[in-house]
DNA sequence: GTGCATCCTCAGGTAACATGAGGATCAAGC
DNA sequence: GCTTGATCCTCATGTTACCTGAGGATGCAC
C-alpha cells in the first residue's frame, strides 16, 4: 500500500489525475518518487497533501493561497495564527462575494418580474429587458 | 456628439479601452466606424450597446451568454421571453453560489474557531486547522 | 515645435487546470 | 507469446475575459 500509481493517488485524493500533475508542476508537491519504469509513485503523506491542496481550492483559496498555507504548515513549528488570520481573511472575502450574488438575484428577478408584465402580455413592442440593461448603467 | 473616440466610448460605458476592443475582437460590436487617421469612431447606439455587454457581464453572464442575448434582441422581434428564460436560468446558477458559498463561510469559521480554542492557547503541538483540512476530504 | 496624451496593432501573460498528440508500458486473457 | 485495452509519460495547446507592454503614429495644448 505504500506505492500508489497516479490514477490511485488521484482517486483517493479527489483530485483528477492532470490536477496531481499540475500541483506538483506548481510545486505543491515535493519528492514524488518514480518507479524505474518512470512513473510517478505516491504514498500516504502525498494524499494528505493531495486532499490539503484539493480542499483548500475548494475553500476558494487560490495556488498561491496554499502555498502560504503549506508553507505556514510545513514549518518546523507550524504558524497556526497565520494559517487562522488568512481563513478569517478570506471569510471577509466570501461575504463581498455574497453581499454581489445577492444583488445580483435582486436585479435579475426584478428584470424577470417586470418582463413578465410588460412583455409578455405583448404589451410592449419591445422587450423590456434590453431597455433595463442598456438605458443605464447602475449606480 | 456623435463621433467619440474609444476613449470616450470606455468613459461613457464604464468599460477599459482594452475591455471596449477586446468586445469588438469578440464580434459584440457590429460596425464599428474609423476616421480617415483609422481611430474607431462610436456613436450612442455603440455605447448603449457597450453599456448592454457590460451590464450583462457583472450580471455574471459569459461573453456566449451575451452573444445569446444580443442575438435575441437584435432580431426584427426581440425574443424577449428568452431574454427572461436566460435571466431565470441565472438566477438559479446564482442560488447554487450562494449555497456554497454559505457552506464554505461556515466551514472556514468552523476552522478558525477551533484553532483559536485549540491553537491559540498553545495547546496542540500541531495546528488543528492542518488536521482539519488534510485529513479527510469533506463529504 | 515641443511634449504629453491618446490611439493603433500585434504578442504574450494571467489562473487553474482540461484536452489531445504521440508513444511507452502494464495487466489480463487466450 | 501475443493481442488488447487501460494507464502512464511528456509536451503543446485550449479555455475565459480580459490586462499589459512593445513599438510606433497621431492629436492637442501651449
Amino acid at each position: 500500500m505504500a506505492g500508489m500509481s497516479i490514477g490511485q493517488a488521484a482517486e483517493r485524493s479527489g483530485c483528477t489525475v492532470a490536477t496531481v500533475r499540475h500541483y506538483e508542476d506548481e510545486g505543491l508537491l515535493k519528492g514524488i518518487g518514480r518507479a524505474p519504469n518512470g512513473r510517478r509513485v505516491y504514498g500516504w503523506p502525498d494524499i494528505h497533501r493531495l486532499r490539503f491542496v484539493r480542499r483548500c481550492r475548494d475553500l476558494g483559496f487560490s495556488i498561491n493561497d496554499v502555498r502560504s498555507l503549506l508553507g505556514a504548515t510545513d514549518a518546523s513549528s507550524p504558524d497556526c495564527l497565520a494559517v487562522r488570520d488568512m481563513a478569517v481573511a478570506h471569510i471577509d472575502r466570501l461575504r463581498v462575494m455574497r453581499a454581489e450574488i445577492d444583488a445580483l438575484e435582486r436585479s435579475l428577478s426584478s428584470l424577470a418580474k417586470t418582463c413578465n408584465e410588460a412583455c409578455a402580455t405583448g404589451r410592449s413592442p419591445v422587450c423590456t429587458i434590453v431597455e433595463d440593461l442598456g438605458a443605464t448603467a447602475s449606480g
